[in-house]
DNA sequence: TGATATGTTATCTT
DNA sequence: CAAGATAACATATC
């Protein structure tokens, strides 16, 4: 599923891809899923796509941008040359040069237009992006302070730190050492600066190998090409197999609803 | 066939 | 009221 790292994955290539192109159609096949009107946006230029939490932002030159989510199962599939739609396709945005295939198996995901003012409100509910200066081990320890909910849940929330999804969230956690289900508000600064690390470590991993496309995930590049970090999975969908560093068996359990995969001996419940 | 998985948000409960 | 828990959304897969 797409998280912090896929999305930065399409968005690099995204702008490479499209940049400087002028939107010459929009053909809707799910209104749900592009309620706006298409002609807001029809001849307007591509200058930049950006990313902000799990979102891809396509600022266009009419002071407008394209707000793209692709939640569960969504793709960003660009092709040069004439293709037809496949049974999960969306929306096909038509650039001078290619097509944009919006593919969403379940139809969560959506494709927004808004002008600055309402892009800013739309973002400004999310907690610092990873990568910022604002993800400091000060802004983590008052962001977890309080707070009685398991760690695991606490990552997940995209107010509290940007792009963290279940996969991300599982992998920094084994990363650091620390049970999922240990309460926000007991976490060490030791362990919060720990676990800080462990989150700009793995979500690097994700970037540098294209993002996770395991069997059951829809994620894919834009050119359609996988992404490898699956190969590099510490501890997600791991269980019943030995941890890598313990040969211990590694658990499954379910936290707020969310699959959450932990070493018993690597992350026990209380510290020794 | 029915349970499960999944990110986010709406809604219910405590 | 707020924090926390759970349901809802859609659909393929097991």
């Amino acid at each position: 599923m797409p998280e912090l790292p896929e999305v930065e994955t399409i968005k690099r290539y995204l702008n490479k891809a499209i940049s400087g192109k002028r939107i010459v159609n929009i053909e809707i096949l799910s209104k749900k899923q592009f309620p706006d009107n298409p002609k807001e946006v029809i001849g307007a230029k591509i200058l930049l796509v950006k990313r902000r939490a799990k979102n891809l932002i396509i600022n266009l030159s009419n002071k407008k941008a394209l707000v793209v989510h692709l939640k569960l199962s969504g793709q960003l599939i660009w092709e040069r040359k004439a293709k037809i739609p496949v049974k999960s396709t969306r929306v096909i945005i038509s650039l001078n040069g290619g097509k944009l295939f919006f593919n969403e198996m379940r139809k969560f995901g959506w494709i927004k237009i808004l002008n600055q003012n309402q892009l800013d409100l739309e973002l400004a509910r999310f907690g610092p992006e990873p990568f910022s200066r604002d993800f400091s081990i000060e802004y983590l320890q008052k962001a977890f302070g309080g707070i009685s909910r398991p760690i695991k849940t606490i990552l997940l929330d995209q107010e509290k730190i940007a792009g963290i999804g279940n996969i991300y969230a599982n992998e920094a956690l084994f990363e650091a050492k620390i049970n999922p289900q240990k309460s926000a508000n007991k976490l060490t600064t030791i362990e919060i600066g720990k676990l800080q690390k462990a989150i700009l470590l793995v979500l690097k991993e994700g970037i540098k190998y294209g993002g996770a496309s395991a069997a059951d995930q829809m994620y894919i590049r834009p050119d359609s090409s996988h992404g490898s970090y699956q190969q590099h999975f510490r501890i997600y969908q791991k269980d019943g197999e030995k941890c890598r560093k313990c040969k211990a068996i590694v658990k499954r359990i379910s936290l707020g609803g969310r699959g959450t995969f932990f070493c018993p001996r690597c992350q026990p419940r209380r510290q020794r």
